[in-house]
DNA sequence: GTCTATAATACGATAGAC
DNA sequence: GTCTATCGTATTATAGAC
């Protein structure tokens, strides 16, 4: 039941959705949805915090596979950015879902609190692997870094899938990005320090 | 009646639009905005064009002013980078609504295409700024540039809307990735060419 | 061009049987 | 736990007068 909530907040968005659609996706009566989820804000609570487990299964797939294991961390961070940018239904699924639920966030103050949380957590773990990728940088760039790379991997999955970038296209600039990255935090902390403003 | 609809989508979103606040907030009866708009798709699509327009307007702006006009086109760039990003009511409902309608044309095949024009033209003025900011560039290289520097912006003002990421902060990791990409121009294109994936 | 109804329907939610 | 039936309201859209 909460693989459809996912699969229809994905077809149609958050406000999108409709009980009686998802009741349908499940094959159950509306009455049924109400009798697990209590009300509409229940079912998205729930569907968000499926989504969000989802989403983290699949990141921690990054770590542990195939082609060198321990190998070099600035790969493993670009396999790991790389993961949200797959043709499977799943990640589609599961990208635009959250997409939505991050976009939806804007207007609807009481999503935000699991989303950033989610957030946090997803910058954070980024970080890290900045961090093993570049050792020698001073924590806050590091910190800025995994900021803008979470917001570049968000601003072009919603290019992606609007169909407005082609998949490869995303990838291939998400990989340049993760380079950039990494190339400025191992030139050093030079200069780039700015106070006016 | 055009602005009261960017208003009602900066506030509600494009799926929490409705006829009647749109008729409230422009002080008119319901009908009179069919009677102009046709249907609630047309009221979409009006509100679009203006909003994008609006948008340009102010995007102008950042060429001929204060301080500075032939100055250092790596500053031009910045600055227009960070109009978006700036709390005044009318930039704040724009960046909203446009948000918002790029958000939503994920699931509204209809909206895209004059998105994409409008997307398409930003991102080639981004382009047109980055390569006066770095002229030995080569074309594909500062078309990437610009793509990852729009997507970055986007991504950011999303978070900076839903109350992720404070404005200065949001701010300095513009400023910052608009360096990094420069930086990343100017250093030259060796290496950085891959033929995997 | 602009209004006051009002029709038509879509949607969230519940009652009550099994 | 699950269903069928249905209520109440919110919302889009139109008719018809001015």
């Amino acid at each position: 039941m909460l693989e459809g909530a996912a699969r229809v907040i994905a077809r149609r968005g958050v406000r999108g959705l409709r009980v009686a659609e998802l009741a349908a996706e499940a094959g159950v009566s509306t009455a049924l949805v109400y009798y697990h989820f209590k009300d509409r804000p229940g079912i998205l609570r729930h569907a968000l915090a499926f989504i969000g487990d989802r989403a983290d299964r699949y990141t921690a797939l990054a770590e542990g596979f195939p082609p060198a294991d321990p190998a070099d961390p600035r790969e493993l961070l670009e396999r790991t950015m790389l993961l949200e940018f797959q043709d499977l239904p799943e990640v589609r699924e599961n990208s635009t879902a959250w997409g939505e639920l991050r976009a939806h966030s804007v207007f609807d103050p009481e999503l935000r609190e699991e989303l950033a949380q989610a957030g946090t957590a997803w910058v954070a773990e980024v970080a890290e692997l900045l961090a093993a990728a570049s050792p020698a940088a001073p924590g806050p760039a590091v910190g800025a870094a995994a900021e803008r790379l979470t917001a570049l991997l968000e601003g072009l999955s919603v290019r992606w899938l609007s169909g407005l970038l082609p998949l490869w296209h995303a990838r291939e600039l998400m990989r340049e990005g993760v380079r950039a990255e990494i190339d400025l935090l191992g030139q050093g902390s030079s200069s780039h320090t700015h106070a006016f403003d």
